[in-house]
DNA sequence: GCACGCAATTCACCGGCGATGAAATATTTG
DNA sequence: CAAATATTTCATCGCCGGTGAATTGCGTGC
């Protein structure tokens, strides 16, 4: 139909693949998303995906790189007068059950999936738990990674194996139940051993 | 080559594709084993694989439930005098970091990608769970749900994600860390809330 | 002991996938 | 205006999961 060659008028071709790409990841998770069908929804060649992007992969990353800055939720805790575990939790919770998705916890199986199945994806989104979230929470290492762990086995029971009470209990119960278990990580910071009583 | 049709001698096929099956999954991880490939393992017809369990995310529930049984492990920790947090995380992270595997923590990946993309996966992990694991163990749903998740958010964050210090600390340790979380969730059964102290 | 039904196996396909490499066309630069 | 470069499509390759039909052996009833 459309002959090859470069297309007159500057469209941001690259922009529009990115949303395509992270409306079909949304919809159908990473594995089940195909670059032939995101170059679909983009109305482009497949090829033009690998192009921009290299593959699939990257394409991936580039896509979490764009997801709204972390950063400020921080910066708001901080602001109404200190980090609870509480609030670490509701605020987890609410990137993945807010906004227009269609499946309760579905950006989260979309970046599980990933992780899971791409190493490079893995390595993406460690750099960006560290360099964007953590980089403004004065806790010692061992402290971030049990904390991140409290967080994504959370989410991961309840939204992919979907283990009840979990999986149907309201983001508040969970915000007591989990965060009363990160204020005691929080708090031995400040005297010694992570919830040593033996 | 080999012509069609049933072949003398009733050697056990489908039992050999169980075994390719379990080692490709093992070597290769969920979604990068293929049907195929696992069909050439076995030196079978593709369609043979389909013929005996239908689909690929089927072949795989098979196999979760060929793993050896561990409602021994409880069994074997009730005997040695009560269940503890430090041996339950000991317990739970040896079954991925013990045996002939090339990776470390390679079969949880393999099981933590499949569940991932395919519901039916999770499922059978649920149910896995419910019926082989936690059902000897008199505790009250929420801190089963909430302990699986503990043990899911360690592992997942140590093989997957690999973030430091969780991923190169020692077993141990580990147990050491999380286990004394499992244990303020097992004590909060004999005494009222799980750990709400606001 | 043989014919018939069923189990096991392969074959030939279908549509889709990720990826590569070359060709064609537009834009930018000098 | 010409050469370099950026953008785009096309033609393929080899693999994938899955289906349906054909082929061959096995077990059972009579």
């Amino acid at each position: 139909m459309t002959p090859a060659g470069r297309r007159p008028g500057g469209r941001d071709t690259r922009a529009e693949i990115l949303d395509a790409a992270r409306q079909a990841f949304a919809e159908e998770g990473y594995e089940r998303s195909s670059v032939r069908g995101i170059a679909r929804r983009a109305g482009v060649d497949p090829s033009l995906v690998h192009h921009y992007f290299g593959d699939k992969a990257l394409l991936f990353v580039e896509l979490v790189h764009l997801t709204r800055d972390p950063r400020i939720n921080v910066d708001e805790m901080h602001a109404a007068g200190g980090v609870t575990g509480a609030q670490i939790v509701r605020n987890f919770l609410s990137s993945w059950e807010s906004g227009t998705d269609d499946v309760r916890g579905g950006r989260f199986a979309t970046i599980v999936e990933a992780v899971a199945s791409s190493p490079q994806a893995a390595d993406a989104l460690r750099e960006f738990l560290e360099e964007r979230v953590w980089s403004r929470v004065p806790e010692p290492p061992r402290n971030r990674a049990l904390i991140t762990a409290q967080l994504f086995g959370l989410a991961w029971t309840r939204y992919i194996l979907r283990v009840e009470p979990l999986a149907s209990a309201d983001p508040e119960e969970l915000a007591l139940w989990v965060g009363a278990t990160i204020d005691t990580l929080l708090e031995s910071r400040r005297t010694e051993e992570p919830g040593e009583h033996a």
